[in-house]
DNA sequence: CTTAGGG
DNA sequence: CCCTAAG
C-alpha cells in the first residue's frame, strides 16, 4: 500500500514529501522596516595618540626572563589621559530634516583629538584610516571655518583646562607622546557656544547651509592636498553610518587599486614566501596600509558587539553593496590604526622609531535627554570614554597581521625587520578584563580540525583564545627565542600615561552594555566545506526527502553531524544546484563528481515539479503521503 | 522552530 | 555562512 504509493507519487520510488509551503514571495526590501528615530546605533570614538611611540627594539642585551611564560602578549595600559580633553560629538542624524519627537538624542564621539600640537607624524596620512580619524586640537579649533558645516567646540570645562596644564608641562617633554588627549565637542552643522545651551536648541536644526550636507557626499580630500590633509576629517556625512561607510569604501577603493596585491588574509602560520612577497611590496610602496588590511580583515558583514556595547542598528543599511551596507564591525577593540615608520630615525644600533598614528575606539552608546545641557553632554561623552578606557587596556602586537603572542620574542624573531617594521607591525586595544571570557563553545567533536588561523580572529584580537594550545600563526619563528627586550613599548604606554583620579561610575550615563547575556560574541562560524561524502549524503536524502524538508534531510543524513544545520544542508543544496549548473571550470572548491551533479540536478528538477503540482492540487493525499516514511 | 530566499 | 520574514 505505502509501497505503491512511493512508486506512484516518489522520485526514484520515495515518499512524496509533505505538501511544502506556498512559496514564500519574495521579500521585497522595501518592506523593511527602517527605523528613523534618532537612536543613534552606536558610535565611534576615535583616539589619535599624540606623539611618537619610541620602540626601541633589537638586540639590547637587556636580559629578560624568556621564561617568563607569559603568555599573555598584552601590556595593561592605563587610560586615564583621556580625562583631559575635549570631546568631538557629532550627533546622529539621519535625515537632514530633523522631525523627531524623540525626547532623546544620541551622539557619537568622532574624534579623540590628541592634545599634542605636534601634527608633523599626521602630516601625511598613509591610510585613509588615519586621513578621517586624525586630527588635532590645534588644527581643529584654528581651522573650524573651514570644516564644513561644523565648527569646532572646544570643550572649555575648567576642570579639562586644569588638567590640560598638567598634561603641558608634561608635554613640553619632546616627547609628548600620550600627553594627554584633546576632546572637542562638534556639532553638525550647529554651533555651540556655550555649555549652557540647551542640546535642543543646539542640535535642533540643522539648517544645512549647503545643499550636499545632506548628502552621502564625502570630502576626504578636502581642498586638495594641501598641508592640511591630516585634518580631512572634514569629511561630510549625514549620519553615523555614513560614516562608516565611507571607510568601508575608501578601504575597498584603495585596495582594489595599487594595493590589490596585498593579501588581506594572512594564513599560514609561517612566514610563507608570499608574506615577504607582501613585505616587499610594503616596502616598494610609499605609505604603509598596514592599517587596511587589518581593518579588512573585520567582518563586514554584521556588526558585532564584543562587550555589549550594542546599538540597535537600524535595518536601513544600504544594500547597495555589500561593504557599504554593513557599518564597520567594531568587535570591541581599538583596533591600532597605523605605525608609520620614520626611517630617518633609524639608527645602526638596529633602533627603530615608531609613529602610532591612532586607536581607534569602537562602540560607544550614548543616551543624553535632549534637556540636557552642552556641558553635560560632554561630560557624560567624556565619561563614558573614560569608563571604557579607564579599566585599563592591553596591548596587543600584531606582527604582519598576526597576533605576536610571545613578549619575550625580539621584533627581529617576530618577523619585524627593521625595513618594514611599521609595515607590519600594528597594535590593537583590548578590553582589559574580559568580564567573562567565554572560550568559544566547544563547536563540535565530530570535527577536530579547526583552523587555527580564522582570519577574522586576527584583527578583532579575540580577548584570549589563544591560551591554550595553538600558539599557532604567530609568526613563531623557529629561531631559538632568546632573550631579549621584550617590549619597551609597555614601559613607553605606561610612561606616558598620567594617573587620574577615575571618574563616578554614578555619573556615567552611558547606556550600560547589554554585556555578559551576549558576551558570548556571535561569531561567525567557521567555514567547513562539505565533503564528497557529505555531498553523497545530502542528495540522497534530498532524493528522497525532496526539497523543502530540511530539517528531516538533517535529521536523516546529518543527524550526528552538529555543526550542520538544516539551514547548512538547504544552503547546501542551493549551491550544489548552482554548482552543478556551471561550467566544471567555473567550479571551486573540491570538485564533486559529475554523477552526484548530475543527480543533483535531477532530483532538484524533479522536486521542483513536485512542489509546483502539489501547489496545485493542494492535494488530498497529501497527508497520508507524508505517512509513508 | 522551520522554510525559503536574499545577501 | 548569515540574516530574517513568514509560517
Amino acid at each position: 500500500m505505502v509501497l505503491q504509493k512511493r512508486l506512484d507519487y516518489g522520485f526514484n520510488g520515495y515518499e512524496v514529501p509533505h505538501t511544502p509551503r506556498a512559496a514564500r514571495s519574495p521579500r521585497k526590501s522595501a518592506f523593511k522596516k527602517k527605523s528613523e528615530n534618532h537612536q543613534i546605533s552606536s558610535f565611534d570614538l576615535l583616539a589619535a595618540v599624540a606623539g611618537k611611540l619610541l620602540l626601541e627594539g633589537g638586540n639590547s642585551s637587556s636580559s629578560s626572563n624568556n621564561a617568563s611564560g607569559n603568555n599573555d602578549d598584552q601590556c595593561a595600559v592605563k587610560t586615564e589621559q583621556l580625562n583631559g580633553g575635549d570631546l568631538m560629538v557629532e550627533e546622529e542624524t539621519t535625515n537632514c530634516d530633523h522631525n523627531n519627537n524623540n525626547p532623546e538624542r544620541s551622539f557619537f564621539v568622532s574624534e579623540i583629538l590628541p592634545k599634542s600640537h605636534e601634527t608633523q607624524s599626521f602630516n601625511r596620512s598613509p591610510s585613509p584610516l588615519t586621513e578621517f580619524h586624525f586630527g588635532s586640537s590645534s588644527g581643529i579649533t584654528s581651522d573650524s571655518s573651514e570644516k564644513f558645516e561644523t565648527q569646532g567646540l572646544v570643550y572649555e570645562d575648567t576642570k579639562i583646562d586644569n588638567s590640560d596644564h598638567c598634561y603641558r608641562s608634561e608635554c613640553n617633554d619632546k616627547k609628548p607622546m600620550f600627553g594627554g588627549l584633546n576632546f572637542e565637542a562638534k556639532l553638525s552643522r550647529n554651533v555651540l557656544a556655550k555649555d549652557e545651551n540647551h542640546i535642543g536648541s543646539g542640535f535642533r536644526k540643522p539648517i544645512p547651509q549647503n545643499p550636499s550636507a545632506c548628502s552621502d557626499d564625502i570630502d576626504l580630500h578636502g581642498k586638495g592636498n594641501d598641508d592640511d590633509e591630516n585634518f580631512s576629517a572634514r569629511y561630510r556625512t549625514k549620519s553615523f553610518r555614513s560614516t562608516l561607510r565611507i571607510g568601508d569604501r575608501r578601504i575597498r577603493k584603495v585596495l582594489a587599486s595599487k594595493y590589490c596585491k596585498v593579501s588581506p588574509k594572512p594564513r599560514d602560520t609561517t612566514v610563507t614566501s608570499s608574506d615577504l612577497d607582501m613585505k616587499h611590496d610594503y616596502y616598494s610602496k610609499k605609505h604603509c596600509l598596514k592599517s587596511l588590511r587589518s581593518e579588512r580583515n573585520f567582518p563586514i558583514k554584521k556588526r558585532r558587539y564584543f562587550d555589549g556595547y550594542t546599538a540597535s542598528q537600524s535595518e536601513e543599511t544600504a544594500k547597495t553593496d555589500g561593504l557599504s551596507g554593513s557599518p564597520r564591525k567594531a568587535s570591541g577593540f581599538l583596533s591600532s590604526i597605523a605605525c608609520q615608520k620614520q626611517p630617518a630615525l633609524q639608527s645602526r644600533d638596529s633602533h627603530v622609531k615608531l609613529g602610532i598614528k591612532s586607536f581607534r575606539v569602537p562602540e560607544l552608546f550614548i543616551e543624553i535627554p535632549e534637556t540636557a545641557t552642552v556641558g553635560s553632554l560632554k561630560r557624560t561623552v567624556l565619561e563614558a570614554v573614560t569608563s571604557i578606557l579607564g579599566g585599563g587596556l592591553r596591548i596587543g602586537v600584531l606582527a604582519h597581521g598576526k597576533k605576536v603572542r610571545d613578549d619575550s620574542k625580539m621584533l627581529l624573531q617576530s618577523g619585524l625587520s627593521l625595513d618594514t617594521l611599521s609595515d607590519t607591525l600594528g597594535f590593537c586595544f583590548e578590553p582589559n578584563p574580559p568580564q567573562s571570557t567565554k572560550p568559544l563553545p566547544p563547536e563540535d567533536n565530530s570535527d577536530s580540525v579547526r583552523p587555527c588561523n580564522v582570519p577574522n580572529t586576527l584583527p578583532r584580537c579575540l580577548p584570549s583564545p589563544g591560551k591554550h594550545a595553538k600558539p599557532s600563526n604567530s609568526v613563531e619563528s623557529d629561531l631559538d627565542s632568546k632573550p631579549s627586550a621584550p617590549n619597551r613599548a609597555k614601559t613607553i604606554y605606561s610612561r606616558a600615561l598620567i594617573p587620574v583620579p577615575p571618574l563616578h561610575a554614578q555619573a556615567l550615563t552611558v547606556v550600560p552594555p547589554r554585556k555578559t547575556k551576549r558576551s558570548e560574541v556571535a561569531q561567525r562560524r567557521i567555514r567547513r566545506p562539505f565533503s564528497v561524502a557529505e555531498v553523497e549524503a545530502l542528495v540522497q536524502a534530498v532524493e528522497r526527502l525532496g526539497t523543502g524538508r530540511w530539517r528531516d534531510v538533517k535529521l536523516r543524513a546529518f543527524d550526528n553531524a552538529k555543526h550542520r544545520t538544516y539551514v547548512d544542508l538547504k544552503d547546501k543544496w542551493k549551491t550544489l544546484v548552482h554548482t552543478a549548473r556551471i561550467s566544471p571550470q567555473q567550479r571551486r572548491g573540491e570538485p564533486v563528481p559529475q554523477e552526484l551533479l548530475d543527480r543533483v540536478l535531477t532530483a532538484h528538477a524533479y522536486w521542483s515539479q513536485q512542489q509546483g503540482k502539489h501547489q496545485l492540487l493542494e492535494g488530498p493525499h497529501k497527508l497520508e503521503t507524508s505517512l509513508g516514511l
